[in-house]
DNA sequence: GCTTCGTTTTCATCACTGTTGAAATTTGCC
DNA sequence: GGCAAATTTCAACAGTGATGAAAACGAAGC
Protein backbone atom coordinates (compact mmCIF):
# COMPACT_ATOMS: atom_id res chain seq x y z
CA UNK A 1 0.00 0.00 0.00
CA UNK A 2 2.56 2.87 -1.22
CA UNK A 3 0.78 6.12 -0.87
CA UNK A 4 -1.32 7.38 -3.49
CA UNK A 5 1.20 8.80 -5.22
CA UNK A 6 4.38 10.29 -4.10
CA UNK A 7 4.18 13.56 -2.31
CA UNK A 8 6.29 15.68 0.00
CA UNK A 9 5.38 16.68 3.48
CA UNK A 10 4.68 19.46 2.83
CA UNK A 11 2.06 18.61 0.06
CA UNK A 12 4.49 19.66 -2.40
CA UNK A 13 3.17 17.83 -5.43
CA UNK A 14 5.75 17.60 -8.23
CA UNK A 15 3.62 18.78 -10.55
CA UNK A 16 3.57 22.08 -8.60
CA UNK A 17 6.98 22.46 -8.22
CA UNK A 18 7.57 21.91 -11.83
CA UNK A 19 5.03 24.69 -12.81
CA UNK A 20 6.20 27.32 -10.47
CA UNK A 21 9.36 26.04 -12.43
CA UNK A 22 8.32 27.27 -15.81
CA UNK A 23 6.46 30.32 -14.98
CA UNK A 24 10.25 30.96 -13.55
CA UNK A 25 11.53 30.56 -16.21
CA UNK A 26 9.02 32.78 -17.86
CA UNK A 27 9.67 35.46 -16.25
CA UNK A 28 13.65 35.06 -15.86
CA UNK A 29 14.58 33.98 -18.91
CA UNK A 30 15.97 30.36 -19.56
CA UNK A 31 19.53 31.24 -18.65
CA UNK A 32 18.57 33.89 -15.48
CA UNK A 33 16.73 30.74 -14.86
CA UNK A 34 18.47 29.40 -11.31
CA UNK A 35 17.27 26.53 -8.75
CA UNK A 36 17.28 29.76 -5.68
CA UNK A 37 14.48 32.37 -7.74
CA UNK A 38 12.16 28.86 -8.15
CA UNK A 39 12.81 27.95 -4.81
CA UNK A 40 11.84 31.69 -3.63
CA UNK A 41 8.84 31.41 -5.77
CA UNK A 42 7.76 28.16 -4.55
CA UNK A 43 8.22 29.09 -0.97
CA UNK A 44 10.47 25.97 -0.43
CA UNK A 45 14.27 25.83 0.59
CA UNK A 46 17.03 25.01 -2.76
CA UNK A 47 17.68 21.79 -1.67
CA UNK A 48 14.24 20.60 -2.13
CA UNK A 49 14.30 21.13 -5.33
CA UNK A 50 17.41 19.74 -5.97
CA UNK A 51 16.65 16.40 -3.80
CA UNK A 52 13.23 16.22 -5.79
CA UNK A 53 14.47 16.24 -9.57
CA UNK A 54 18.27 15.02 -9.04
CA UNK A 55 19.91 18.47 -10.46
CA UNK A 56 18.70 21.41 -12.30
CA UNK A 57 19.07 19.78 -15.69
CA UNK A 58 16.92 17.22 -14.01
CA UNK A 59 14.32 19.65 -13.03
CA UNK A 60 15.03 21.42 -16.87
CA UNK A 61 13.92 18.02 -18.22
CA UNK A 62 10.82 17.77 -15.98
CA UNK A 63 9.93 21.32 -17.09
CA UNK A 64 10.65 20.21 -20.98
CA UNK A 65 8.24 17.13 -20.17
CA UNK A 66 5.60 19.43 -18.96
CA UNK A 67 5.75 21.54 -21.94
CA UNK A 68 5.14 18.19 -24.30
CA UNK A 69 2.21 17.62 -22.35
CA UNK A 70 0.64 21.13 -23.04
CA UNK A 71 0.68 19.62 -26.95
CA UNK A 72 -2.89 19.49 -27.73
CA UNK A 73 -3.89 16.56 -29.91
CA UNK A 74 -5.62 16.67 -33.01
CA UNK A 75 -9.12 15.16 -33.67
CA UNK A 76 -8.56 11.83 -34.78
CA UNK A 77 -11.57 12.22 -37.64
CA UNK A 78 -9.55 14.71 -39.69
CA UNK A 79 -7.50 14.25 -42.89
CA UNK A 80 -3.82 13.38 -42.40
CA UNK A 81 -2.70 16.95 -43.80
CA UNK A 82 -4.92 18.48 -41.56
CA UNK A 83 -3.64 16.22 -38.37
CA UNK A 84 0.16 16.84 -39.34
CA UNK A 85 -0.77 20.17 -39.58
CA UNK A 86 -2.64 20.47 -36.14
CA UNK A 87 0.47 19.15 -34.26
CA UNK A 88 2.57 21.69 -35.53
CA UNK A 89 0.35 24.10 -35.02
CA UNK A 90 0.08 22.80 -31.11
CA UNK A 91 3.62 23.02 -30.74
CA UNK A 92 3.89 26.50 -32.16
CA UNK A 93 1.17 27.39 -29.70
CA UNK A 94 3.81 25.66 -27.24
CA UNK A 95 6.18 27.86 -28.18
CA UNK A 96 4.32 31.22 -28.18
CA UNK A 97 2.77 30.85 -24.89
CA UNK A 98 6.38 29.33 -23.27
CA UNK A 99 8.94 31.16 -25.84
CA UNK A 100 11.79 31.09 -22.86
CA UNK A 101 11.13 27.76 -21.65
CA UNK A 102 10.52 26.68 -25.56
CA UNK A 103 14.24 25.59 -26.18
CA UNK A 104 14.09 23.15 -23.68
CA UNK A 105 12.07 21.03 -26.14
CA UNK A 106 15.23 21.19 -28.24
CA UNK A 107 17.74 20.11 -25.62
CA UNK A 108 15.74 17.23 -24.38
CA UNK A 109 14.25 15.45 -27.35
CA UNK A 110 12.81 12.99 -25.86
CA UNK A 111 11.24 13.52 -22.52
CA UNK A 112 9.18 10.12 -21.92
CA UNK A 113 6.05 8.28 -22.24
CA UNK A 114 3.71 12.02 -23.26
CA UNK A 115 6.58 11.75 -26.51
CA UNK A 116 5.23 8.55 -27.35
CA UNK A 117 1.54 9.62 -27.34
CA UNK A 118 2.43 12.31 -29.37
CA UNK A 119 4.69 10.22 -32.06
CA UNK A 120 2.23 7.66 -32.72
CA UNK A 121 -0.13 10.63 -33.72
CA UNK A 122 2.35 11.71 -36.24
CA UNK A 123 3.10 8.56 -37.20
CA UNK A 124 -0.54 7.35 -37.70
CA UNK A 125 -0.94 10.78 -39.71
CA UNK A 126 2.60 9.60 -42.27
CA UNK A 127 1.01 5.95 -42.64
CA UNK A 128 -2.10 7.47 -43.79
CA UNK A 129 -0.64 9.81 -46.26
CA UNK A 130 0.19 6.58 -47.82
CA UNK A 131 4.22 5.86 -46.81
CA UNK A 132 4.81 3.01 -46.90
CA UNK A 133 6.55 1.29 -43.51
CA UNK A 134 9.89 1.14 -44.00
CA UNK A 135 9.91 5.13 -44.60
CA UNK A 136 7.82 6.67 -41.57
CA UNK A 137 10.77 6.42 -39.26
CA UNK A 138 12.97 8.85 -40.78
CA UNK A 139 9.95 11.11 -42.14
CA UNK A 140 8.67 11.28 -38.62
CA UNK A 141 11.98 12.32 -37.46
CA UNK A 142 13.11 14.62 -40.02
CA UNK A 143 9.74 16.10 -40.05
CA UNK A 144 9.16 16.68 -36.64
CA UNK A 145 12.51 18.46 -35.92
CA UNK A 146 11.80 20.60 -39.05
CA UNK A 147 8.64 21.53 -37.06
CA UNK A 148 10.62 22.43 -33.53
CA UNK A 149 13.47 24.11 -35.64
CA UNK A 150 10.82 26.46 -37.38
CA UNK A 151 9.06 27.00 -33.74
CA UNK A 152 12.47 27.34 -32.35
CA UNK A 153 13.48 30.02 -35.04
CA UNK A 154 9.69 31.92 -34.99
CA UNK A 155 10.28 32.95 -31.52
CA UNK A 156 14.01 33.09 -31.38
CA UNK A 157 14.16 36.05 -33.86
CA UNK A 158 14.77 34.82 -37.13
CA UNK A 159 11.44 36.35 -38.31
CA UNK A 160 12.05 39.68 -36.88
CA UNK A 161 12.53 42.57 -39.23
CA UNK A 162 16.12 42.97 -40.32
CA UNK A 163 17.40 46.01 -37.74
CA UNK A 164 18.84 48.94 -39.33
CA UNK A 165 22.21 48.57 -39.03
CA UNK A 166 21.62 45.18 -41.12
CA UNK A 167 20.14 46.86 -43.03
CA UNK A 168 22.54 49.40 -44.06
CA UNK A 169 24.88 46.74 -43.85
CA UNK A 170 23.23 44.82 -46.67
CA UNK A 171 23.37 47.90 -48.94
CA UNK A 172 26.74 48.44 -48.46
CA UNK A 173 27.10 44.83 -49.50
CA UNK A 174 28.02 44.44 -53.59
CA UNK A 175 27.50 40.77 -53.46
CA UNK A 176 24.19 40.44 -51.94
CA UNK A 177 22.28 41.56 -55.02
CA UNK A 178 19.19 39.13 -54.75
CA UNK A 179 19.15 39.13 -51.23
CA UNK A 180 19.38 43.26 -51.62
CA UNK A 181 16.18 42.93 -54.14
CA UNK A 182 14.16 40.83 -51.51
CA UNK A 183 14.64 43.52 -48.63
CA UNK A 184 11.09 44.76 -48.96
CA UNK A 185 9.78 41.38 -49.02
CA UNK A 186 11.52 40.33 -46.17
CA UNK A 187 9.91 43.30 -44.00
CA UNK A 188 7.03 42.37 -44.89
CA UNK A 189 7.50 38.52 -43.80
CA UNK A 190 4.67 37.89 -41.04
CA UNK A 191 5.08 34.83 -38.56
CA UNK A 192 2.22 32.86 -39.90
CA UNK A 193 3.12 33.21 -43.54
CA UNK A 194 6.71 31.53 -42.52
CA UNK A 195 4.83 28.55 -40.94
CA UNK A 196 2.33 28.17 -43.52
CA UNK A 197 4.77 27.83 -46.05
CA UNK A 198 6.73 25.35 -43.93
CA UNK A 199 3.95 23.08 -43.30
CA UNK A 200 2.96 23.83 -46.84
CA UNK A 201 6.23 22.47 -48.41
CA UNK A 202 6.51 19.30 -45.85
CA UNK A 203 3.24 18.31 -46.86
CA UNK A 204 3.43 18.46 -50.62
CA UNK A 205 7.13 16.90 -49.72
CA UNK A 206 5.50 13.93 -48.33
CA UNK A 207 2.69 13.41 -50.86
CA UNK A 208 4.85 13.71 -53.77
CA UNK A 209 7.29 10.89 -51.67
CA UNK A 210 3.99 8.73 -50.83
CA UNK A 211 2.72 8.67 -54.55
CA UNK A 212 6.20 7.40 -55.76
CA UNK A 213 5.79 4.85 -53.66
CA UNK A 214 2.37 4.32 -53.88
CA UNK A 215 1.69 0.36 -53.31
CA UNK A 216 -0.70 0.85 -50.65
CA UNK A 217 -4.10 2.78 -52.47
CA UNK A 218 -6.06 2.15 -49.12
CA UNK A 219 -8.80 4.28 -48.77
CA UNK A 220 -8.13 6.68 -46.11
CA UNK A 221 -10.64 6.61 -42.87
CA UNK A 222 -12.28 10.26 -44.27
CA UNK A 223 -14.69 10.13 -47.10
CA UNK A 224 -12.31 10.91 -49.57
CA UNK A 225 -8.84 12.28 -50.52
CA UNK A 226 -9.88 15.28 -53.94
CA UNK A 227 -6.15 16.01 -54.35
CA UNK A 228 -3.67 14.23 -56.13
CA UNK B 1 54.76 38.31 -7.76
CA UNK B 2 54.29 40.69 -10.28
CA UNK B 3 55.39 38.44 -13.66
CA UNK B 4 56.24 41.45 -16.07
CA UNK B 5 55.45 38.56 -19.13
CA UNK B 6 51.88 39.07 -20.76
CA UNK B 7 50.84 41.94 -18.48
CA UNK B 8 48.78 44.68 -21.00
CA UNK B 9 50.06 43.77 -24.28
CA UNK B 10 47.73 43.68 -27.12
CA UNK B 11 48.99 40.42 -28.93
CA UNK B 12 45.61 38.26 -28.04
CA UNK B 13 43.45 38.28 -31.63
CA UNK B 14 39.97 38.24 -31.27
CA UNK B 15 39.92 34.91 -33.61
CA UNK B 16 42.54 32.95 -31.46
CA UNK B 17 40.14 33.83 -28.55
CA UNK B 18 37.25 32.60 -29.77
CA UNK B 19 38.70 29.72 -31.34
CA UNK B 20 40.01 28.28 -28.08
CA UNK B 21 36.55 29.36 -26.66
CA UNK B 22 34.98 27.29 -28.98
CA UNK B 23 37.85 24.05 -27.94
CA UNK B 24 36.75 24.73 -24.58
CA UNK B 25 33.01 24.69 -25.41
CA UNK B 26 33.76 21.34 -27.14
CA UNK B 27 35.67 20.04 -24.20
CA UNK B 28 33.76 21.02 -21.07
CA UNK B 29 30.54 20.68 -23.30
CA UNK B 30 28.18 24.13 -23.60
CA UNK B 31 26.80 24.17 -20.10
CA UNK B 32 29.60 23.51 -18.33
CA UNK B 33 31.37 25.95 -20.60
CA UNK B 34 32.86 29.20 -18.43
CA UNK B 35 34.79 31.79 -19.15
CA UNK B 36 37.46 31.21 -16.14
CA UNK B 37 38.14 27.75 -17.82
CA UNK B 38 38.30 29.55 -21.38
CA UNK B 39 40.50 31.99 -19.80
CA UNK B 40 42.83 29.56 -18.29
CA UNK B 41 43.04 27.75 -21.36
CA UNK B 42 44.06 30.60 -23.56
CA UNK B 43 45.94 31.88 -20.94
CA UNK B 44 44.54 35.25 -19.60
CA UNK B 45 42.70 36.67 -17.01
CA UNK B 46 38.66 36.01 -16.96
CA UNK B 47 38.78 40.10 -16.99
CA UNK B 48 39.88 40.26 -20.38
CA UNK B 49 37.58 38.05 -21.80
CA UNK B 50 34.73 40.11 -20.28
CA UNK B 51 36.49 42.87 -21.27
CA UNK B 52 37.22 42.38 -25.18
CA UNK B 53 33.46 40.87 -25.73
CA UNK B 54 30.93 42.57 -22.97
CA UNK B 55 29.79 39.44 -21.40
CA UNK B 56 29.81 35.75 -21.52
CA UNK B 57 26.66 35.81 -24.19
CA UNK B 58 29.03 38.18 -26.16
CA UNK B 59 31.55 35.52 -26.55
CA UNK B 60 28.93 32.96 -27.25
CA UNK B 61 27.67 35.08 -30.07
CA UNK B 62 30.72 35.56 -31.40
CA UNK B 63 31.35 31.76 -31.55
CA UNK B 64 28.23 31.36 -33.01
CA UNK B 65 29.85 34.10 -35.52
CA UNK B 66 32.68 31.50 -35.92
CA UNK B 67 30.41 28.36 -36.68
CA UNK B 68 28.74 29.99 -39.43
CA UNK B 69 32.44 30.97 -41.01
CA UNK B 70 32.96 27.18 -41.09
CA UNK B 71 29.63 26.71 -43.12
CA UNK B 72 31.26 25.76 -46.83
CA UNK B 73 29.72 27.34 -49.62
CA UNK B 74 28.61 25.09 -52.56
CA UNK B 75 30.08 25.60 -56.21
CA UNK B 76 28.07 27.63 -57.87
CA UNK B 77 27.76 25.52 -61.43
CA UNK B 78 25.71 23.18 -59.84
CA UNK B 79 22.23 22.76 -60.11
CA UNK B 80 19.52 24.25 -57.54
CA UNK B 81 19.00 20.66 -55.72
CA UNK B 82 22.70 20.26 -55.49
CA UNK B 83 23.58 23.60 -53.92
CA UNK B 84 20.68 23.63 -51.35
CA UNK B 85 21.64 20.12 -50.51
CA UNK B 86 25.39 21.30 -50.36
CA UNK B 87 24.39 24.43 -47.94
CA UNK B 88 22.20 22.28 -46.09
CA UNK B 89 25.20 19.46 -45.46
CA UNK B 90 27.84 22.16 -45.21
CA UNK B 91 25.77 23.22 -41.87
CA UNK B 92 25.45 18.96 -41.13
CA UNK B 93 29.26 18.89 -41.02
CA UNK B 94 29.22 22.17 -38.70
CA UNK B 95 27.14 20.35 -36.50
CA UNK B 96 28.99 17.26 -36.31
CA UNK B 97 32.18 19.10 -36.16
CA UNK B 98 31.14 21.01 -32.80
CA UNK B 99 28.26 19.08 -31.34
CA UNK B 100 28.40 21.15 -28.32
CA UNK B 101 28.89 24.40 -29.88
CA UNK B 102 26.14 23.78 -32.29
CA UNK B 103 23.08 24.62 -30.30
CA UNK B 104 24.29 28.09 -30.42
CA UNK B 105 23.40 28.88 -34.41
CA UNK B 106 19.54 27.90 -32.84
CA UNK B 107 20.24 30.78 -29.95
CA UNK B 108 21.50 33.36 -32.13
CA UNK B 109 20.03 33.05 -35.17
CA UNK B 110 21.27 35.84 -37.43
CA UNK B 111 25.08 36.79 -36.18
CA UNK B 112 26.23 39.22 -39.14
CA UNK B 113 27.42 39.58 -42.85
CA UNK B 114 28.82 36.46 -43.08
CA UNK B 115 24.91 34.72 -42.46
CA UNK B 116 24.09 37.05 -45.74
CA UNK B 117 26.66 35.66 -48.04
CA UNK B 118 25.04 32.13 -46.74
CA UNK B 119 21.74 33.81 -46.95
CA UNK B 120 22.01 34.68 -50.54
CA UNK B 121 23.74 31.61 -51.71
CA UNK B 122 19.98 30.14 -50.42
CA UNK B 123 18.21 32.93 -51.38
CA UNK B 124 19.84 32.37 -55.15
CA UNK B 125 19.13 28.56 -54.82
CA UNK B 126 15.57 28.89 -54.35
CA UNK B 127 15.44 31.74 -57.30
CA UNK B 128 16.80 29.19 -59.66
CA UNK B 129 14.09 26.37 -57.99
CA UNK B 130 11.72 28.60 -59.83
CA UNK B 131 10.06 30.63 -57.13
CA UNK B 132 8.44 33.94 -57.40
CA UNK B 133 10.57 36.41 -55.12
CA UNK B 134 7.68 36.76 -53.19
CA UNK B 135 8.02 33.34 -52.43
CA UNK B 136 11.10 33.11 -51.24
CA UNK B 137 11.79 34.69 -48.20
CA UNK B 138 9.33 32.94 -46.57
CA UNK B 139 10.87 29.47 -48.15
CA UNK B 140 14.09 30.96 -46.76
CA UNK B 141 13.45 30.75 -43.63
CA UNK B 142 11.45 27.82 -43.29
CA UNK B 143 14.00 25.66 -45.25
CA UNK B 144 16.70 27.05 -43.13
CA UNK B 145 14.91 26.71 -39.45
CA UNK B 146 13.90 22.93 -40.70
CA UNK B 147 17.77 22.21 -41.70
CA UNK B 148 19.00 23.69 -38.13
CA UNK B 149 16.11 21.68 -36.61
CA UNK B 150 17.69 18.31 -38.16
CA UNK B 151 20.95 19.00 -37.47
CA UNK B 152 20.16 20.20 -34.12
CA UNK B 153 18.42 16.99 -33.65
CA UNK B 154 20.68 14.68 -34.87
CA UNK B 155 23.14 15.68 -32.60
CA UNK B 156 20.58 16.28 -29.36
CA UNK B 157 19.79 12.80 -29.29
CA UNK B 158 16.56 12.39 -31.39
CA UNK B 159 17.94 9.60 -33.99
CA UNK B 160 19.13 7.92 -31.08
CA UNK B 161 18.44 3.95 -30.96
CA UNK B 162 15.27 3.62 -28.18
CA UNK B 163 17.06 2.59 -24.77
CA UNK B 164 15.60 -0.62 -23.36
CA UNK B 165 13.48 1.25 -20.72
CA UNK B 166 11.65 3.13 -23.27
CA UNK B 167 11.26 -0.11 -25.55
CA UNK B 168 9.87 -1.47 -22.28
CA UNK B 169 7.46 1.30 -22.04
CA UNK B 170 6.38 1.25 -25.69
CA UNK B 171 5.73 -2.96 -25.36
CA UNK B 172 3.41 -2.26 -22.33
CA UNK B 173 1.62 0.30 -23.61
CA UNK B 174 -1.33 -0.43 -25.89
CA UNK B 175 -2.38 2.67 -27.36
CA UNK B 176 0.47 2.63 -29.70
CA UNK B 177 0.37 0.13 -32.23
CA UNK B 178 1.66 1.26 -34.79
CA UNK B 179 4.87 2.77 -32.75
CA UNK B 180 5.14 -0.63 -31.75
CA UNK B 181 4.97 -1.81 -35.03
CA UNK B 182 7.76 0.65 -36.39
CA UNK B 183 10.14 0.18 -33.69
CA UNK B 184 12.56 -2.54 -35.48
CA UNK B 185 12.85 0.04 -37.97
CA UNK B 186 13.70 2.94 -35.64
CA UNK B 187 16.25 0.70 -34.09
CA UNK B 188 17.88 0.50 -37.48
CA UNK B 189 17.17 3.74 -38.52
CA UNK B 190 20.51 5.95 -40.04
CA UNK B 191 21.33 9.24 -39.13
CA UNK B 192 22.32 9.58 -42.81
CA UNK B 193 18.58 8.10 -43.68
CA UNK B 194 16.97 11.08 -41.92
CA UNK B 195 19.13 14.21 -43.08
CA UNK B 196 18.54 12.55 -47.08
CA UNK B 197 14.65 12.24 -46.00
CA UNK B 198 14.44 15.61 -44.99
CA UNK B 199 16.39 17.18 -48.33
CA UNK B 200 14.49 15.33 -50.66
CA UNK B 201 10.88 16.24 -48.43
CA UNK B 202 12.50 20.03 -48.73
CA UNK B 203 13.43 19.95 -52.64
CA UNK B 204 10.73 18.11 -53.49
CA UNK B 205 8.41 20.57 -51.45
CA UNK B 206 9.70 23.22 -53.03
CA UNK B 207 9.13 21.88 -56.70
CA UNK B 208 5.72 21.62 -56.72
CA UNK B 209 5.58 25.04 -55.17
CA UNK B 210 7.53 26.36 -58.28
CA UNK B 211 5.56 24.26 -60.03
CA UNK B 212 1.76 25.63 -58.96
CA UNK B 213 3.41 29.12 -59.64
CA UNK B 214 5.01 28.09 -62.94
CA UNK B 215 6.00 31.61 -64.38
CA UNK B 216 9.39 31.07 -65.01
CA UNK B 217 10.64 29.11 -67.88
CA UNK B 218 12.63 25.36 -66.81
CA UNK B 219 16.28 26.53 -67.07
CA UNK B 220 19.01 24.31 -68.24
CA UNK B 221 21.39 23.27 -65.58
CA UNK B 222 24.61 25.12 -65.68
CA UNK B 223 23.55 28.45 -65.73
CA UNK B 224 25.33 31.38 -65.29
CA UNK B 225 24.21 31.87 -61.63
CA UNK B 226 25.08 35.80 -62.25
CA UNK B 227 21.65 37.71 -63.83
CA UNK B 228 19.61 40.58 -62.77
C1' DG C 1 0.04 6.45 24.01
C1' DC C 2 5.07 5.67 22.22
C1' DT C 3 8.81 4.14 19.21
C1' DT C 4 10.94 3.07 15.01
C1' DC C 5 11.89 3.56 10.22
C1' DG C 6 12.21 5.70 5.94
C1' DT C 7 11.26 9.79 3.37
C1' DT C 8 11.40 14.60 2.76
C1' DT C 9 12.86 19.37 4.02
C1' DT C 10 16.07 22.53 5.82
C1' DC C 11 20.56 24.42 7.03
C1' DA C 12 25.34 25.36 6.47
C1' DT C 13 28.96 25.11 3.56
C1' DC C 14 31.78 24.50 -0.51
C1' DA C 15 33.91 25.58 -4.93
C1' DC C 16 32.75 28.05 -8.68
C1' DT C 17 30.36 31.48 -11.76
C1' DG C 18 30.03 36.33 -14.39
C1' DT C 19 30.48 41.10 -13.58
C1' DT C 20 32.71 45.39 -12.29
C1' DG C 21 35.73 49.26 -10.67
C1' DA C 22 40.39 50.50 -9.96
C1' DA C 23 45.06 49.94 -10.69
C1' DA C 24 48.78 48.39 -13.57
C1' DT C 25 50.72 47.93 -17.97
C1' DT C 26 51.31 48.53 -22.90
C1' DT C 27 50.64 50.89 -27.41
C1' DG C 28 50.24 54.63 -30.69
C1' DC C 29 51.01 59.27 -31.55
C1' DC C 30 52.62 63.98 -30.70
C1' DG D 1 60.46 61.61 -23.90
C1' DG D 2 55.74 62.38 -22.63
C1' DC D 3 50.86 61.70 -22.79
C1' DA D 4 46.41 59.77 -23.55
C1' DA D 5 43.90 55.86 -24.85
C1' DA D 6 43.48 51.03 -25.01
C1' DT D 7 44.19 46.73 -22.90
C1' DT D 8 45.16 43.44 -19.11
C1' DT D 9 45.21 42.13 -14.39
C1' DC D 10 43.71 42.15 -9.69
C1' DA D 11 40.42 42.02 -6.02
C1' DA D 12 36.01 41.86 -4.51
C1' DC D 13 31.11 40.88 -4.89
C1' DA D 14 26.71 38.68 -5.16
C1' DG D 15 24.94 34.68 -6.83
C1' DT D 16 25.08 29.73 -8.59
C1' DG D 17 24.41 24.34 -8.05
C1' DA D 18 25.73 20.59 -5.29
C1' DT D 19 26.14 17.96 -0.96
C1' DG D 20 26.43 15.91 3.75
C1' DA D 21 24.40 16.33 8.28
C1' DA D 22 20.71 17.31 10.98
C1' DA D 23 15.93 18.15 11.71
C1' DA D 24 10.88 17.56 10.76
C1' DC D 25 7.45 14.65 9.24
C1' DG D 26 4.22 10.44 7.96
C1' DA D 27 3.02 5.86 8.47
C1' DA D 28 3.13 1.58 10.59
C1' DG D 29 3.91 -1.66 14.60
C1' DC D 30 3.28 -2.54 19.31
Amino acid sequence: MKTKHTRGQRGLLEADLVHASLMEVERAGLEGFGLRCAARAIGCDVATLSYRFGSKEGLERAIAHRLHEEVAAPKSQLRWQARLTGLANAYRQVAKRYPNAFPLLLRFWTTGPRDMQISEEWHQALYDAGLREADIPPVACATYAAVLGVCSGEIGGLLDKPSVATLREIEGQSDLPLTKKLLPIFADLSDDEVFDTMIGILISGIETRAAKQGLRKKKPRTRKSKDS
